[in-house]
DNA sequence: ATCTGTGAACATGTTCACAGCC
DNA sequence: GGCTGTGAACATGTTCACAGAT
């Protein structure tokens, strides 16, 4: 979606398609390990992930040769592979800017300590929270942000605050050195050349959820297209009759926010 | 991601990829509509949504010929076209299941209500939450499930619980009606055909970052590749040198969880 | 003169089907 | 025999560049 065209030479940047499915594999492995198998079959693994076997093979083909014919993956041996291609070998420095309840329960969030990821501080503008003990550690003033990012070198951001605030604070994590972006406010980031943005948007997964659940009904449109005088164009000589699409099954990846 | 193959005759399916865009549109819209601006080039809304005009062309060039040669687009009636599209002129109903932080935040969530989409119950399995009021609802016990979803006729339900209960709890939705999910809880979920899952998940999210971020640093296994004896296999005759690469900008479209 | 709509070229992603190894 | 790893076929998505409408 970003990488280079033409790669050239060697290439061994992994598809951004494959590297997110990673953490999926990971999670699954992780659940294998728990119930103390040690080997497992690309078919398996890739039940247990809900995607087929042949794209599991591919991905885990573009990491190594780290399976063994006839036989399947080692679990534990995957486990540490990927782990080391996510980064997951080191440690990141979290910050969490905007305690809300949105806020709170990333704080809270389990699955962040256990993979790598540590939460150093926690920000808010609001001076009723500043203060207040969330999960181990206490809530900073929005005005210490680049304070927090240097003292515990920050290197992931997530913004968890209202919209209005959100391209204000991004560029302040930015000046201060972070490189990395989680956004849940409802707005597009701009950030420069060399910054990663992720974003993550609630509305965003109901309108398509929507869209879908529409076409299984039947076509849209059933509110009436009427109100609209003008009769703007009129054309699109194809039909109208979009019919009903076949149903779908298979978990997506997506775009979302809260 | 899922649409089938060798669609023929007419073809009326909107792709994926664009999809998964029209609400980011649509939001950029309602920020041209508040500051009263009527009219828009394919230039400036894609630069407020993130994306190359001719991606923002095309992509509106599937719902049909909204857009003036020489002039731009109609805010308005470009934000009824897309809406409709994606059946936000009907509204949906939305059941919340799981009252914690999370669950919270999206009860809370303003861009909810506001875009056609009606929160009609909010569940949990903790006598202690069960009767709060959130957001001018009472929670009700998760036993009510089946009847809160057959009086309020929902058809989108928001798992926002813990992963452990997520796919008991999804099953009883499903067997309810329910042919929409939205899953924040980190399991793969399993639904019969014609159901759809859309999943959000922070730490695949985070783990993404980190794999961009470690990147940015020096290739991979920085922390070592040691201590796993066995050589196994050792081949992967290409070098292992990724080197930097380049850096990257553009805001992504992924899951994520909480 | 300007800006949309789109065919054609390119790039990425997925699936098939089987060679190759255990 | 069984299962991985992968080339080749297919499908989807993106970008270019320009014809065509206003």
């Amino acid at each position: 979606m970003t990488r280079r065209h033409n790669r050239t030479r060697g290439d061994r940047g992994i598809p951004e398609a494959t590297v997110a499915r990673l953490p999926v594999y990971l999670r699954a492995l992780h659940s294998l390990q728990e119930r103390e198998i040690a080997t497992v079959s690309s078919e398996e693994l890739a039940a247990a992930a809900g995607v087929n076997s042949a794209k599991l093979r591919k991905d885990l083909s573009h990491l190594g040769s780290y399976g063994t014919r006839g036989v399947g993956y080692e679990v534990e041996y995957l486990v540490y592979q990927i782990s080391r291609e996510l980064g997951l070998t080191q440690d990141w420095v979290v910050a969490i800017i905007g305690v809300g309840n949105l806020g709170r329960a990333l704080a809270g969030y389990g699955g962040f300590a256990s993979r790598g990821f540590r939460v150093a501080g926690l920000l808010d503008a609001d001076e009723s929270v500043v203060g207040e003990q969330i999960s181990g550690l206490s809530v900073r003033h929005i005005d210490d942000l680049e304070q927090v990012i240097a003292d515990h070198g920050v290197s992931i951001a997530v913004i968890a605050t209202p919209a209005a605030a959100a391209q204000g604070l991004c560029d302040r994590v930015v000046a201060a050195g972070v490189t990395s972006v989680l956004n849940f406010a409802p707005v597009v980031l701009s950030v420069p050349e060399g910054v990663d943005v992720r974003k993550v948007d609630l509305s965003i997964e109901l309108q398509i959820l929507a869209f879908h659940e529409q076409r299984k009904a039947g076509g849209p449109g059933e509110a009436g297209a009427e109100g609209w005088g003008e009769d703007h164009d009129g054309d699109r000589a194809d039909d109208r009759a979009r019919g009903q699409e076949p149903p779908e099954t298979t978990q997506y990846v997506e775009a979302v926010e809260a």
